[in-house]
DNA sequence: CAGAATCCCAGCCGATACTG
DNA sequence: CAGTATCGGCTGGGATTCTG
């Protein structure tokens, strides 16, 4: 019982590091955005899916039950004509929603410099390639 | 394999969001891991691969290469007899680098509450579900 | 040593259909 | 309204192999 679960050398360093938790949990498509929408209102399931347009009936419930096991929402059902359900963030959701409020800014901070990065990156000469090609081909780095 | 620029009406709100941006990046496997040994001192290719017990080379250059057009990290080859190349952190991967390791701190600081919930969760009765009847199971109301 | 190319599977995710 | 279940495409990512 007191025994420490040894890590596989395999998997190892993800296993064991927490960060792996959060990144799992955030790193999915909706995750993110459903904690945007919630941090500011408990909100019902449709409606939900209404502000998250393109979202699926089925990854929408995926992603809630996961965040609701994790303890970052909470669901509550109300007993009325139409079955209504609402979900709310948790104050540990709302912590972790801060976090992630930080990595959004950073990347409104930054989305200029890696757009510029990134056309930096892709419009140079890719040198010490392939010189003599079979075919004569500039090969556009991906 | 080749990286399509693709519209799809889909996907607008992720498109449109800054914080996909940062979650495209640092969602997957390794690039927190890689950031988090970068950011400590340059490292070399088979050094990282090292270090990030697990790794594939294909994950391992994939991932870097992301990382450099992202304009996070550098890459320097010497023309050494068996080549040698480097990869260092620049001041923006430093600044992402950070607010990473507020997520971190954040997993570290919560994965208790997190791991209780879950066990939370788990163990509760699931009204209106067939039971398997495996071994009996103490039903705690929640 | 550093990295590209190929094969292939597991899982994510969407579309659709069904239940309460 | 609020879900669950199933099928199928797409892609992330591991193992292996080949080059310079």
């Amino acid at each position: 019982m007191a025994a420490m679960k040894k890590e596989r050398k395999g998997d190892a360093y993800s296993a064991s590091c927490p960060a792996r938790l959060v990144l799992d949990q955030i790193g999915d498509k909706w995750t993110v955005l459903i904690l945007g929408v919630l941090v500011k209102q408990p909100t019902r399931f449709n409606e939900l899916k209404r502000r998250l347009q393109g979202v699926s009936q089925k990854m929408l419930g995926q992603t809630l039950k996961k965040l609701e096991r994790n303890g970052l929402v909470t669901r509550r059902a109300f007993a009325t004509v139409p079955v209504t359900v609402e979900y709310a963030i948790t104050p540990l959701g709302q912590t972790l929603a801060v976090s992630v409020e930080a990595l959004r800014r950073w990347a409104e901070d930054n989305i200029r410099e890696v757009t510029r990065a990134q056309a930096s990156f892709d419009a140079r000469p890719v040198a010490s390639l392939q010189v003599n090609a079979s075919s004569s081909d500039a090969g556009r780095g991906q």
